[in-house]
DNA sequence: ACCTGAACACCGTTCAAGT
DNA sequence: ACCTGAACACCGTTCAAGT
């Protein structure tokens, strides 16, 4: 009866626990809720026992990364990559949108993606799959590599936009100062802001809001667009 | 003689000085040493003394931020935005690209402008420019406002691309290990390789690397999509 | 009005030590 | 092999106090 009562919990340590756990956290708390220390504690551990499984913190966030995609993989292993010239364009849309809808359920993911500085295996495999379609629809190697740069971050399922109010607070994209000013010196900005104006509060977006309507027209920009240049070629 | 020679050196801290000394600080370390306490080291002051003249961080950030787009008006002043709809795409064209060469000057503002929240009064004034041009192109509000979050960071001159090696690292853009399993499991990779494999290391790359070739490529897949789509509209 | 000193809460991380 | 305690260096920031 000496530590028995304590023991039964304590499931051992390893990575994929504790990558598993870094995820569940930001789901939560967001990134900034990530800290080795936060998540120690979400383990029932301590802070210094991840070290024995990662090795630094950036180490955390390659495997977090892979772990994603990983997740992308699965959401989009069902797609069948060997395509015609007809259909490529519409698959490689289907592929990208699955992904997309990963993100949307981890919206701090972009960031961590963004900003690792080495690919992993999983994001390895899942450009492979692209490369198929490019391949099979009878993009050339020049354009499906000129593709891929031009695509970005989008072929992962998201994309940046400039200014976004943080996910949760109140803020508009333009403050309020910001706002008055413009009335007079800005005329333009007053047409489009009625245009602009949609009344899609309530749409799902992503991490840095960019909404389902936005994110297609753009990569339907880009498809027809690398279409087009197939065909020239 | 009492305090002499301490005087002469101290010019009294402002906003702008802060600002200023901000962008040095991190055009010469990069991002990660802008910290309070560096930057007020440099001006010669105690870290206490930068909240005199700025909120917090946060409202620093805010600050760089706008200061950079000033330097992307400056930039972009000269540029005549009466166009027609013949000439609209490539005077768009011309000012981005301008954007662009702000942003290979400080090759961190990317990230500091993708994390503000809300617009300032800067950009405001320049996407009126942006906006300025695609009306006078006969652009539709409509169009306009999609093509608007379709370049999203595009617009200012800086795009990302997925798995960067950071800046100033010998880090190639995967690693090795993963190199090497590649090679058995995923054959399409070797071939898009020694295509992907430009002969460009020297060329400058912004940020989050998108050489120049790059970045043009896919700005000009978009503005060629928004010249279809008003000419069909 | 402008700047400072001391202190606080919070990071990531090292290192020697426990079991 | 796996986990821990104490400590270090570094953040941003508050608050009362100096000139």
């Amino acid at each position: 009866m000496v530590t028995e009562p304590k023991r039964e919990t304590r499931t051992p340590l390893s990575r994929d626990r504790v990558l598993s756990a870094a995820i569940e956290v930001a789901d939560e708390g967001g990134l900034e809720a990530l800290t080795m220390r936060g998540l120690a504690e979400r383990l029932d551990v301590e802070a210094m026992s991840l070290y024995y499984h990662v090795a630094n913190k950036e180490a955390l966030l390659d495997g977090v990364a892979e772990m994603i995609v990983r997740e992308i993989l699965q959401e989009t292993a069902d797609i069948d990559t060997s395509v015609t010239p007809e259909t490529w364009k519409e698959t490689m849309r289907t592929m990208i949108l699955r992904a997309r809808s990963v993100m949307l359920r981890h919206k701090w993911a972009p960031w961590v993606l963004e900003t690792r500085s080495t690919m992993n295996a999983a994001a390895l495999r899942y450009f492979h799959g692209l490369l198929e379609i490019f391949q099979a629809g009878g993009v050339s190697w020049d354009l499906a590599h000129h593709a891929m740069h031009a695509l970005g971050s989008r072929a992962l399922g998201f994309s940046q936009e400039m200014f976004n109010p943080a996910p949760g607070s109140e803020d508009e994209q333009t403050s309020d100062e910001v706002f008055a000013q413009m009335a007079e010196e800005l005329p333009l900005f007053m047409e489009f802001m009625s245009e602009i104006a949609h009344t899609d509060d309530a749409d799902e977006t992503l991490g840095w809001c960019d909404d389902q309507t936005e994110f297609e027209f753009a990569l339907d920009v880009m498809l027809d667009g690398f279409e087009r240049l197939r065909l020239d070629g």
